[in-house]
DNA sequence: ATATATTTGGAACGTTCATTTCAAATAAAT
DNA sequence: ATTTATTTGAAATGAACGTTCCAAATATAT
């Protein structure tokens, strides 16, 4: 029958995510991914569409990634205040090794097209509820551990806690000084004590 | 001697913003800004040199704009705590009367350029160093009025209101929500109480 | 070996990109 | 009224854009 697909899907994905990453949706050319992803024109459109497509699937593949390890790291935790602590340390680590000042890929994408495209509004309500139930969840851990304070809702502490890490996200392309970016974090987690 | 300039800069710059603003720096197109401000062509580059230029002038009269705002805000306030709610609330009633979730100018910039044009980093910096030095200054006069609690340094409260700031821009983006982008304002300022 | 469905390479599509060019229009200074 | 420096309009620049097309290559199933 066929001829199957020879290429590696997933590091093809990788590439194109990292080119979309570091150049932001606009400023990348399909030229940029042919070059990135050594595939041809016809296979990319071929196997994904549209250069939109392919973002949509490498924020995809990009939020999966995350996903995964941001509940390894917060499998580690003690407890739910823990697990917070732990992933505001993820973002840090994140923010410190990025030496491009690439920033967050969804979060750039917030300011770059929330306002454009619906495809990429669905993918990003999806995502935003998909950290609000996260957070909600662990404040409410929290809560009935009494690791956290009841000065605020669950929701209320989500609602703030995504925008602080949205806030942690943007800042973090412009400071990479890590005692600065521990002050931020210490004084984001400070409320919920 | 020569023809002068016959256009209203201020205002030509106000309509080229409005598109910055709308569809972002590497979205808008030259047709656009000509489309825009009812210029010619050779007309704005003779007068801003290039898109960049063009772009980074916007930027400033953004930033001009906005400072001014910013401080007939803060003017109406009885004291520094009161100042910084007055900011979020400035920066609050933006985010609802924005009705094309824009978001912020600036802001979007920092996540679509700061890791690109050096130009743009440079205004990025100053821009950082203005908010930073008005915050920590409102944190130091807050912490003498004992209208801010001391558990951190004016610098390091004026680090998180500065993350908290661009956390809430972006948020803004997602959310209109007048209860939800409240609640978050009032978690971000009771740190400091 | 042959048939078949798909991928691949590479050129080509028409459009749009930022920028330049240049003659014509213009308004101040003489 | 003439000179002069500048702005303006409109077309043209070549490069780059996202996308399409199609013949050739290819790998599976028969």
């Amino acid at each position: 029958m066929p001829k199957v697909e020879t290429f590696d899907k997933v590091l093809v994905l990788k590439k194109a995510t990292d080119v979309f990453h570091e150049k932001g949706y606009n400023a990348t050319s399909m030229q940029d991914l042919v070059d990135a992803t050594a595939l041809n024109r016809s296979s990319i459109y071929n196997s994904f569409g549209s250069k939109l497509d392919l973002f949509l699937e490498c924020l995809k593949s990009y939020q999966d990634l995350y996903i995964i390890k941001i509940s390894e790291t917060m499998d580690k935790a003690d407890h739910a205040l823990h697990a917070i602590e732990l992933l505001f340390e993820f973002y840090l680590n994140e923010i410190l090794s990025d030496n491009e000042d690439k920033g967050c890929l969804i979060t750039n994408c917030i300011s770059e097209m929330a306002n454009q495209e619906t495809s990429i509004i669905n993918f990003l309500s999806s995502n935003q509820r998909f950290f609000m139930e996260l957070l909600e969840e662990l404040v409410k851990k929290g809560q009935k551990e009494s690791t956290i304070n009841r000065h605020r809702t669950s929701k209320e502490y989500a609602l703030y806690l995504f925008s602080s890490i949205q806030g942690f996200r943007t800042t973090g392309i412009l400071i990479s000084n890590k005692k600065d970016l521990q002050t931020i974090v210490k004084t984001i987690i400070q409320t919920l004590i």
